[in-house]
DNA sequence: CTGTTAGCGCATTCAA
DNA sequence: TTGAATGCGCTAACAG
């Protein structure tokens, strides 16, 4: 029975037809813990994040979870969410639950994530460490690309806000901007933090307008960043995009639903979740396969934000 | 060994440390796929969403996803999320890979639902079936009390505006809103939809703005309606909430970010989630246990959209 | 209280 | 090509 359903060993096609019909008569479902307990291997993969990243709602990750399970799904796997508490192994991994891992995110420690890799395949979205594999949107590219679009339109005093530098994909955002100001012999150096807090918006801003003068034209680090300083600045007088430009970075939902509408640098988070998936399927069929590193290009999105849409 | 780590069935406390001490020694870890196939149980708990949801960006669904994972880690389980495809029943069911599962949204027939239910234990969360075990916030309630509050304030012209009435979490809503306007003698039958679409907001709001007399003031199904609809009447020249007042459904990441912020209506997703999954887990130990519909309470956050503010 | 044994449902040998 | 036996790592029943 198990040849003749599973399709590996020899096999008369004729017995093979006979069983599978009685099978399905039958109403037979293959018991997928026995085939794990049989071959050490579970189909299934743990997807994980920090739980710093909770509470999840307005993370970006809900796109790239929503990708790994659709892709997981089309190979015939499960998907094992786990937060990761604690800095300890996740226990889908100690009990060897899950045959891979997928990790979102940056806050995993070097030596953590090679102690799971030592036991099984892993592939970091939106993170990268030497020697795993990874799947890494061009934050550096994409702010760079922000920031040389607002100088095209003539701006020379750029300013750039995030809630905080500590976070990696913040940090390389605003070196992407540092290196486009700098390559034009202008400062980089208008940087504006908020800190970890629901109104880091309006911190950063209360910074940025205590500037004199204040930047003509700024670039957030997301698209909350840009709603915050856009209300900021019109409260406080200024018009976007006519006294100040905003381009953003994430193009999420936010972007469309604020006035004026964002310009925004998109990673396509839905690429990222499936490439990983798709990259962490193949180590589980090549475990010794050496490590690869996708770089994810952006878009840039031009609406209202930055002054230069003619609609 | 077994008897010894598990704690279940007699054991001297002497070799009961002696075998201890060995196995950590050891490093030994129990397997759990050997374990699930001796008992019949998983310690795994399946979350199901319908692909409707997908994208999940923005989905008020993903902070209930936390908690049941919290949850369901605080009790020794895992999580394996499936996503409803083809309205089949989910993998992780056929192949009994959970020991029951949690259900999110609305998406489900009775008749699925009855399947999956003759198969494991299931609970509902954001929905309600008969005779199925559900955690549900008070939709009717909680836009009943949005209506009641700009009635207070004097307004008898009161709208509504969702995406879609065929959603039931936002019929609920509606109904909750005409519920008040027609205790009071008005009329609950301004109520505006724009359909599935990402222009939602501002297809409504057309149909609203065409309207003679415009209401004075409107009730949002949620959070992305109510920022597109005072969009859409600042745009046209009207103040909010001076000239139209403006109460919110859901008090989600939204609520804080558009200008002015938004009055509105809060369910607890957290407090749905941890619900739920405690109720699951009840259930795996109960089995037999008759079913509970749990109704949660709303809260009403006042903020600035609906013009009663000192701030 | 403790040692032994028979499955759980499958995959994978080895014989036939 | 096919039938029968063995074992994956654990639990639970049974004997001692």
């Amino acid at each position: 029975v198990s040849r003749a359903l599973s399709g590996k060993g020899r096999i008369g096609e004729a017995t093979r037809e006979r069983i599978r019909s009685v099978a399905d008569e039958l109403g037979y479902r293959p018991n997928v813990v026995a085939h794990s307990l049989a071959t050490n291997r579970t189909r299934s993969v743990g997807v994980v994040i920090h739980e710093r990243h909770r509470p999840f709602e307005g993370s970006f990750y809900n796109i790239v979870l929503e990708m790994v399970e659709a892709e997981l799904d089309r190979a015939g796997y499960q998907m094992v969410f786990s937060c990761l508490r604690r800095a300890a192994l996740p226990r889908c991994v100690t009990e060897r639950r899950v045959d891979a891992l997928v990790c979102l995110g940056t806050d995993f420690s070097d030596d953590l994530v090679r102690r799971l890799r030592s036991r099984m395949p892993v592939v970091l979205a939106d993170n990268s460490i030497p020697g795993v594999d990874s799947v890494l949107g061009d934050n550096v590219g994409g702010a760079r690309r922000a920031a040389e679009h607002l100088m095209q339109h003539g701006h020379t005093r750029v300013g750039f806000i995030a809630e905080t530098l500590s976070d990696p994909s913040f940090r390389a955002r605003m070196e992407g901007y540092g290196q486009a100001l700098e390559a034009q012999g202008l400062s980089g150096g208008m940087v504006f933090e908020g800190g970890r807090r629901r109104d880091s918006d309006r911190v950063a801003m209360r910074r940025l307008l205590a500037t004199n003068p204040v930047p003509t034209a700024l670039v957030a680090a997301n698209d909350f960043m840009a709603a915050g300083a856009i209300t900021a600045l019109v409260k406080t007088g200024y018009r976007v995009p006519q006294d100040v430009a905003v381009v953003s970075f994430d193009d999420g939902e936010l972007a469309t639903v604020v006035e004026p509408q964002l310009t925004s640098v998109r990673i396509d988070r839905a690429e990222m979740g499936a490439l990983a998936t798709r990259r962490v399927l193949e180590l589980i069929a090549a475990p010794e396969s050496p490590p690869l590193q996708y770089l994810l290009p952006t878009t840039l999105t031009i609406r209202a934000s930055c002054g230069c849409n003619p609609d």
